[in-house]
Parts: C-alpha cells; sequence; structure tokens
DNA sequence: AATTGATTGAAACGCCTGTTTGAAACGGTG
DNA sequence: CACCGTTTCAAACAGGCGTTTCAATCAATT
C-alpha cells in the first residue's frame, strides 16, 4: 500500500518511461552493493515495476548492468562538464582548476554520487562496459590534463614522461575515492575536516605537480590559496 | 578420481591441516570471484575438503572470509617485511628503498599475489575485518613513510601537512594496484613496458616526492637513475 | 579389543536467485 | 465497439546457494 503511494512519486518525478526507472534504480543497486549482491528482484521493486520487466526490456540482468553503466556515465559526463578557458589563461590555474574539477566528479561533493561508484567498479574490475568507459570519459580527461601539463613543463618533458606523471596526479585524487575509508582511519578527524576537503585537496595536488615540473615552489606550511581560483568555497 | 590425486597432492604440498587449506582456498577464491560470487561449494572443493568442514571449522562462511583475510595478511607480512637502514643512512635512499618496497607489496611482481587483491577489496569496500587490517598492516607502513618525510622535510612542514603528502605518495603508487587496467589502456604498450616497471616508477614518485619537497631537483628528462639505490635490478 | 571424542562424508534441507510463463490490462486504430 | 500489438502482472519454474543432519570413519586412550 505504502509501498504503491511511493511508486507512483517515483515514477511522476522521474518520468513515466519504466526503462529509464529500471536504469537508474538498477544502477542505484549495483552500485552500492556490487553485481552479485544486487538482486533483479529489489531493482524491481525499486523502479516500481514487475520482475518480468527486466526480462522484458533488456533481456537478461547482464545486459541491464551493462546498460545502467553506459547511462550512469552519460548522466555524469552531463553533471560536470569539464571546464573551458578563455585562450591566454595560465596554465597554473588551468591545473588548478582541472584538479577542483576532477575531484569534484570523484569525490562529488554535495551528494556521493552513485554514479561513481558504479563506474569505480568497472575501474577496479572491467568488464565488458570498461573498454567504451575509458575511450568515451577517461581518455578525453587524460588527455586534457596531459596538454595542460605539457604547457607547465615546456619542453623539459616529453609526451611519455608527461602521461606518467599523469597517473601520479590522477592517483592522487583517485586514492581519495578508491581507499577513502582507509584515509579516514590513517588521519586524524580534524585534519581530514581541514586539509582534506575539496579546495584543500585541489591545491595541494596542485602544488605538488607544480613542483615537480619547476613551475612553482616546493611545499610549505604557509600554502593557504597560492592560487588565485581557490578562493571560491571556503568552508572553514 | 583426477580430483582426489590432486587433493592427495594439495594435502601433502600444503600441509595436512585441513584449517590451513581451507583458508587458503577461501583467500584465492574470495580474492578471484568478491565474497558474493565466490561458492562454499568451490572453495571446499579448491580445498579438498567436505561442504561441511567449513561449517566445523568456522561456523559460516562470513567468519571464514574474515580469518581468510586475516590469514593473507599475516602471510604478506612476512613475505615481504619493512626495510630496516643503518643509522645515517641518507632519507633520500630511504625514500626510494621504501617506495621499491610499496610497489614490491602491491604489484606484486613475480607472479599476482591473491593475497594483496584480497586485501585490496578490503580497502575499497571495508568490512569487519579492515579496521585490523589498517592498524597491524598500513598504519606502520604509513607512519614509516611520514617519518621519512619528516626528515626530508626538516621542519619546513608539520605532521599534518606530511600526513596528506604521505597519502599523495601512497596514491601514486595505489593507483597502479587499483587501477591498473584503466591505466594499461589509456598509457601506450610500449611505454608501459619501459617507464611503468616497478623500478622506474619507484624512481619517478620518488622525484616527484623530493621535488614536492625540495629536497630534488624538478623532473627533466635525463632521470635514470638519480639515486643510488635505483640500479639493483634494472630489466629493460 | 573396546570405548570415546574428534573429524569427515554423502545427502538433504530451505531459501533465494534469475528467468519464464500465460493471462490480464492497456491504448490507439479500423 | 471490436480489434490487436504492446505492455504489465502474479505466479511459478528450475537451479544454485549456505547450511544442517547424522551416520561412518579415524586416532588415541583405557
Amino acid at each position: 500500500m505504502i509501498q504503491q503511494v511511493s511508486e507512483k512519486q517515483a515514477r511522476e518525478a522521474v518520468g513515466d518511461d519504466p526503462r529509464e526507472r529500471l536504469l537508474l534504480a538498477a544502477g542505484r543497486e549495483f552500485a552500492e552493493r556490487g553485481y552479485e549482491a544486487a538482486t533483479v528482484r529489489d531493482i524491481c521493486l525499486a523502479a516500481g515495476a514487475n520482475g518480468a520487466a527486466v526480462n522484458y526490456y533488456f533481456g537478461d540482468k547482464r545486459r541491464l548492468y551493462i546498460e545502467s553503466v553506459k547511462h550512469a556515465h552519460e548522466q555524469r559526463v552531463r553533471q560536470v562538464p569539464e571546464p573551458k578557458w578563455a585562450p591566454g589563461t595560465p596554465p597554473q590555474q588551468k591545473l588548478r582548476d582541472f584538479l577542483g574539477n576532477t575531484l569534484e566528479r570523484m569525490l562529488g561533493f554535495g551528494q556521493p554520487p552513485w554514479q561513481v561508484r558504479l563506474m569505480l567498479r568497472e575501474v577496479l574490475q572491467p568488464t565488458e562496459a570498461c573498454r567504451e568507459l575509458v575511450e568515451d570519459y577517461f581518455r578525453p580527461h587524460f588527455d586534457l590534463l596531459v596538454s595542460i601539463l605539457a604547457e607547465l613543463a615546456g619542453s623539459r618533458l616529453d609526451e611519455p614522461h608527461l602521461r606518467r606523471l599523469a597517473v601520479s596526479v590522477m592517483g592522487q585524487c583517485f586514492v581519495y575515492r578508491a581507499a577513502g575509508d582507509v584515509v579516514g582511519m590513517l588521519v586524524p578527524e580534524e585534519e581530514l575536516a581541514t586539509l582534506h576537503t575539496l579546495d584543500e585537496l585541489a591545491d595541494h595536488v596542485s602544488a605538488v605537480t607544480l613542483a615537480a615540473l619547476g613551475a612553482g615552489p616546493a611545499l610549505t606550511l604557509s600554502t593557504g590559496s597560492h592560487t588565485a581560483a581557490a578562493s571560491e568555497s571556503r568552508s572553514l
């Protein structure tokens, strides 16, 4: 009874397309529990659809999963588009903006985005959906980073070395998404709230990278907001 | 028939303790397939034990899992112990050694160690076994890194900032373990074989960290083996 | 050799899974 | 209104899951 009311609400909020509702519910469930642990029944219940609907629209649990991954990734790209810069923007600021954007995508301050959790599962244990995800979503982002690093490096580093540095940069962000719980256990709570926020981390990774490139000073204690772009949302 | 022969072989190779055999088979299976997808039946088959054995020795699939995680981690610690240095060893070399050790643990050149895969699952999605894993295994390693960084930083950085940098350092290694497949898709194959080997990566992360600390030069193309300790196993 | 407690074995138990079924309800078209 | 392809539904299906059962076996003690 109560179930039916919330079904109707969900139906009206999301739209009347049952296929869409299934994709959404499936994404959430797969992200939360993983492929094996998520059940078709729970997904259909959450989507307000019958158990046979998944078979009707997707034929299969596996194909529902693949479609839900693609769906989530398309949705996420629309949510956090890549930053654009006016020509002549200094590469230091580009790097800082890029890192803010990346951390926003990964950590998704506001609400923890299930889409990212779902994509993370693909990264950690690639299935059929992964290759597509890399080409459409990760590669452009990664190439953009490489181009920014190239601007900063001048002719001191070639593309292979730039790519390796780019992996280092992404790794520093990625660890907070993938191993956030462990980081939370290793670092005191009050430190997490002050030094490991989105803005602070963007500044920090930016500083490390610039120093590695010889395009900025080494780390010091007085690294408040050494880049102009950092002064947007200071919450603490 | 053939099954029974291999059972006997496994029994003799590993030792006659069925509990041990179960822990080993369980670790391998859980690491490969994940908790939900791994079945008690397969584990018992691989261990050459009866289906009732897991209930007899551990009572439960969940408790078997927890015990197998602990077992794997204890085993892994014995396999790759932390490096020890003579007093007076320069911190630059300590850092390089530490990174080689860390990457060895994580990437486990030689054979891909299922123990690490199993622990990785705990890191990404902590269960009951995680807290213990962090305190016994990760925290000492992490603290050691922080102490090395402290030596290198002198008084330029305080502990909170050192910890943040330590997360950056670990992140650069971690990304290769957790997202290795995606890295492999983003970086050309010949580059992987030359610039992303264990030794090369240890040199690279070391160089980035030293530059960030102001304890070393910025990255350049001629970074062969800028630290003396790097000249052990040059394979390419 | 008999007894006892610990261990192993084959079989079965519910339960929950993904999937299928066939009929009912729907919604536009003649 | 009758028609018909599309979509929904409740119910059931076979199969695999973790777990339990209880008798058979083993190893050591009496």
